[in-house]
DNA sequence: GCTCGACGTATTTTCGAAAATTTGCTCTTG
DNA sequence: CAAGAGCAAATTTTCGAAAATACGTCGAGC
């Protein structure tokens, strides 16, 4: 789920053929499932342990996330992993709304019948994830990864067509941004308390996605902004905003 | 001029501290400016004996400028400088109105008078680089130099109040990747060709600005606009668009 | 004449140790 | 008792060589 879509360095993408390849899609992934918390100090040769590598693929890797905005860094002083804050998840929030809304208008300028064949496709890939899990009633780890990943493809699917190399790939790292704090919370079990009918939701935004209704992107951001409403409600802060 | 402002890693920047910050001032400056042509391969060897440095700050360096689409690579294949076309030029242009437009409409409603100070003082610091290099006549580069270093202030400083790290990171990204088809520009002495009051534009922008009409939006777009086409336009493409 | 494989070279990628810098501690001094 | 100098340990950063991989050439086979 991590690595994968989205990322324009190996022209089709794929496995790690690289070292520094490899530690960066796992570093990611395990900064984005919480493994390493927000603002813990990230020691190389801990890293080192962990994934068996030298420090040379680490640290490039660790600069790769730091453009990305997951870790950050000191001149000598080494690497550590992004704070969250309430402004930083709002931020991420407002750029990602207005990223995908100009890039949901022009896909719906653009827009042919494969663009709208892949939403729809990528909105029942989804659903049927979800009745999956809902009928099982248990969240496995796997489980979880598959939603993400689907969910993920529904809202790429969306904006595929906004011909903006750009404003994809600026979709792409919100995306991964945005979920380092929804990930943490889904395993954090507020799961039952969830009164949110996402797939409505999503429904709604397809629908009006390909009327070509300006009402998407105004769909678009409410759901956007009511999930970002959800986490900060549901996380305590050490210090107010 | 180069790895200066808008650089969150070192807490106040200033001079490189590390030579994995130097190799990618020098590496990015050397791009911007051209020593490095569009396409052109960059050998890890021949880096090494022109900045007199090992691989491993290079090669962090190089990720860096990547994540920044200055530099793209292949996976065992090394890299090379990012290539240009119209297309991509477009789609900075259009993305960097995106990113700006908004910026600058949350600027007018933040700023406050310091904003507004900051403003007219870049502009004015701006103005008086034009003036001096109209008087002497001649370009050396060092004047070149200050001249983009308080564009890019101007620039700054009408969305300097727009309360949000993300937008101001990606436009100083944008300013970089236009800098890039911009200054070949100069260098190639269409210099006298050139009819259009650039001073007269700015000068616009911030008088709307400050009177915190939409208009400000609409004159700055058109701007960049502007600037792409004359740059398409000098420049004759290998395979059109 | 053309394709394909083997081989030597050029280049990238990775490693592990050396150098440089920060951090924490202790001991002095005022 | 606070402030600071001086060390030792921990950590990051850089280096140069080793390993892995791609590239180009040449020759054999069809």
């Amino acid at each position: 789920m991590a690595g994968a879509a989205g990322d324009r360095r190996n022209a089709s993408e794929g496995e790690p053929v690289t070292l520094g390849e490899s530690a960066y899609q796992r570093l990611r992934a395990d900064i984005v499932v919480g493994t390493f918390k927000a603002g813990e100090p990230l020691r190389l040769e801990a890293l080192r342990q962990r994934y068996g590598l030298s420090f040379s693929p680490l640290r490039e890797a660790l600069m790769r996330l730091q453009s990305e905005r997951l870790v950050s860094s000191t001149a000598l002083r080494g690497f550590s992993v992004a704070p969250l804050s309430r402004s930083e998840i709002e931020d991420a929030t407002e750029t990602r709304i207005l990223i995908e809304s100009e890039a949901l208008r022009r896909s719906m300028r653009n827009g042919d019948d494969d663009w709208e064949a892949g939403i729809v496709a990528a909105f029942h890939a989804l659903n049927l994830q979800v009745e999956r899990q809902r009928v099982a009633g248990t969240v496995e780890a796997a489980d979880l990864f598959a939603m993400e990943e689907r969910h993920h493809h529904f809202h790429q699917a969306l904006i595929a067509h906004c011909n903006s190399p750009r404003l994809l790939e600026l979709a792409d790292q919100l995306y991964v941004e945005t979920q380092r704090y929804r990930l943490p919370n889904y395993f954090g079990g507020t799961l039952g308390k969830r009164r949110r009918d996402a797939a409505a939701e999503h429904r709604a935004i397809m629908d009006a996605t390909l009327r070509r209704s300006d009402d998407a992107v105004r769909l678009l951001a409410d759901h956007y902004r009511k999930t970002a409403e959800i986490i900060e409600a549901s996380i305590e802060w050490p210090t107010p905003k």
